[in-house]
DNA sequence: CGAATGTAGTTATAGTCAATAACTATTATC
DNA sequence: GATAATAGTTATTGACTATAACTACATTCG
């Protein structure tokens, strides 16, 4: 990368240039999130849904009798982090803790009929509040960015 | 969206299948974010720079005699949270803050010669660790990718 | 068996980042 | 000259993540 110097041409007017941090991916990559989370969380919070509640409460919708440890290695958060999250979903029955009997040091999370009526609900609204974020990308376009985003996730982990 | 049923399908063993986030595009986006930030805040510690610091230095050299709030537009943060940053890079000397003469409610940010020093190591230092993230992607598909995401940013603010 | 080790869940705590409101100083408006 | 607007600051809050230490239970292995 060569020296970023004060950008010195004869522009007349205040015109401003965007760092080095303007090319990088991450920047990049994180200003779009924001768009899209911001969205999401907008259509979240219409069924008092944080997104990490939402993210938990559909993969326990789809994997029934999850442990807490397993739901927390597919969101990549801490063990820790699912505990306060569970409680407000098992709270809210939306899902339900079993104490295994084979090891009754675990629990199995369910979600109950409540909590897969607004599961759905909720990945519906979450579905069209990003929908209107990737109305500039085709539909291929959408797949190629989540294909390639995929890759990037993969890189580092395996 | 049908609604998600929990997959009965006879696969033997605990096979897991993530929710209907997995399909989202914000998800998607966050998990390789938190790779391409993961690998940048890395990079970025060496110079002793967390990356919210480096990016307003990034745009301060860039942008000799910027005001903080035109820093904060700029990277679309908060005015009040420029504050502690650039107290910090004018504590270590990488920037000056100077009052305006035509305004003098207003301060003119410009990059040291240190500060410009520190931010090109960076810089150079940031890029390649992101680099790694990126091998899976072909350079053209890089472009692409933040063009891409350069589409999604701006389908909402403009 | 039973002591040592490991694992699951939990609690408490701290750090990072973003956002808000209220304040001071200065400038612009009428 | 009074009022309103702007720039920077301060203090505080909240969301999320990460770490360490704790308990209860299970496994390993002498």
């Amino acid at each position: 990368m060569p020296p970023a110097r004060p950008e010195t041409d004869a522009t007349p007017g205040p015109r401003r240039h965007e760092g080095a941090v303007r090319e990088m991916a991450g920047y990049n990559l994180k200003r779009a999130y924001i768009v899209l989370h911001s969205a999401a969380q907008e259509a979240a919070a219409e069924f008092d849904l944080r997104i990490p509640t939402f993210s938990c409460l559909s993969v326990i919708v789809r994997n029934p009798e999850i442990t807490p440890s397993k739901l927390a290695e597919m969101l990549r958060i801490e063990r820790s982090n699912t505990v306060v999250i569970v409680d407000e979903l098992e709270t809210r029955e939306l899902v339900s803790r079993k104490r295994m009997k084979t090891d009754r040091r675990r629990y199995a999370l369910s979600a109950t009929v409540r909590g897969r009526h607004l599961h759905d609900q909720a990945a519906e609204a979450i579905a069209q509040a990003e929908a209107t974020c990737l109305t500039r990308l085709s539909d291929d376009e959408q797949a190629l960015l989540v294909e390639m985003l995929n890759r990037i996730e993969g890189s580092m982990t395996g």
